[in-house]
DNA sequence: GTAATAGAGC
């Protein structure tokens, strides 16, 4: 979301040059290095045409010049137009190789990532983090937290951007064995624990080994921001602990910190977990309204979980229908779980028959609602979802879901 | 000049 805001930094950068007219005239005598600072300039706002004309038209350019523009191109999700530069380069150094390994990291690359590290004679410390960071950020756990190690027994550092990567990857395999030996060689140094790393372990925590480990940090923290409030908010609603989840809801913003999307929907899950079905309708009202959020579908799915759970099925469908845009799978998903702890066959027929048709291939789908028929005897139907999965060429155990044809 | 953290259902 930050990344597509521009920075206030290039809004004056660009301000002052629209004051100027468009582009200042070009100089004879500006040397290389005012020449770089201007590429840099429009590349970090996002203004890529304005430094490949600047790019172009300057006499002469060194390597930070050229990684300006790889890094823009990167930024800008023009990863082919970054790897032509980056390929035409005379001269790399560690930032170009890092900066191209993130920009495919970036576009869920990790093959091209990967390709462009081991290209790298020698890998310095900042190119191994982006290539941790890369391969976190795609799911790649196990070979992020493989990277990590590997830099430890060759004695490499881990900068901070390498620790948030493998904290990252250790949250997402949710194994508190991994995430306690990693979480150790942060304690060592509390002073270096920063504001991003320390968010970075408050989830882990949270999903990894526990809760009240998550809220000790939190609260020994000299700073907390947006991701902090809401890490923790979404951390205590997974647990349950809906009231405590609630109470850093008001915390934060009596700290002055504003929820966003993010925020309420682990407010509206804290809800949801304990039934709070007034209390969920009343924090979709304020997000609404209060706030000017205008609901995702993550939002709605929520809300349908919300109702769901307490067994208001027609209710979550009748929201379902006067959604102003289109219900995606996790709408209609969560509908049809609740069905299935609910035995509700009619609205389960519903939501599979849309599920079956947004994702085909998702097994899943066909096993909830032949159970849904199952656990109320209706064995004939039952059999029949089995039989149209197995036409369509699904196998139903989840270990090998391998699709024919 | 580069790299980074929070999000629904089965």
């Amino acid at each position: 979301m930050h990344k597509n805001g521009v920075p206030p930094s290039a809004f004056t950068f660009s301000s002052v040059l629209s004051a100027c007219g468009r582009l200042p005239a070009i100089q004879e005598d500006r040397d290389v290095v005012s020449w770089t600072a201007m590429v840099a300039g429009f590349a970090k706002a996002g203004l890529m045409k304005d430094a490949r004309r600047v790019f172009d038209e300057m006499p002469e350019r060194n390597v930070v010049s050229w990684t300006a523009m790889v890094a823009g191109y990167a930024n800008s999700g023009e990863v082919s137009a970054a790897r032509e530069i980056f390929d035409e380069m005379p001269e790399k150094n560690a930032v170009s190789w890092t900066a191209m390994i993130a920009g495919y990291g970036k576009c869920g690359d990790v093959r091209g990532a990967r390709q462009v590290f081991d290209e790298i004679c020698v890998p310095d410390p900042t190119s191994r983090a982006a290539m941790i960071a890369c391969y976190a950020q795609n799911g790649f756990s196990n070979e992020a937290i493989e990277m990590y190690w590997e830099m430890r027994s060759l004695n490499v550092k881990a900068n901070e951007v390498a620790m948030v990567g493998v904290i990252s990857a250790c949250m997402q395999l949710g194994d508190p064995v991994i995430a306690n030996s990693i979480a150790k060689h942060m304690e060592g140094r509390p002073s270096e624990l920063t504001l991003v790393s320390a968010n970075a372990l408050i989830s882990m925590y949270a999903k990894c080994s526990s809760i009240d480990h998550a809220l000790r940090l939190f609260d020994n923290m000299p700073e907390k921001d947006i991701i902090s409030y809401t890490a923790l908010i979404t951390g205590l609603a997974d647990h349950g602990r809906a009231q405590e989840a609630l109470e850093f809801f008001d915390e934060m913003q009596k700290a002055g910190i504003m929820p966003n999307q993010i925020t309420f929907v682990g407010v509206l899950n804290a809800c949801s977990y304990v039934g709070m079905v007034d209390e969920g309708y009343a924090y979709f009202e304020q997000m609404t309204h209060t706030f000017g959020i205008i609901p995702l579908t993550e939002h709605y799915a929520c809300m349908v979980d919300l109702l769901g759970r307490a067994g208001r099925l027609k209710e979550a469908h009748g929201l379902i229908e006067s959604m102003p845009g289109a219900p995606d799978a996790g709408v209609w998903g969560a509908l049809l779980g609740a069905c299935k702890v609910h035995c509700n066959a009619e609205l389960g027929e519903i939501a599979a028959r849309h599920l079956f048709e947004i994702e085909p291939d998702n097994t899943g789908n066909y096993v909830l609602l032949s159970n849904i028929y199952a656990s109320l005897n209706r064995w004939d139907e039952a059999e029949r979802v089995r039989k149209m999965m197995r036409e369509r060429g699904m196998s139903k155990s989840p270990g090998c879901s391998w699709i024919s044809r």
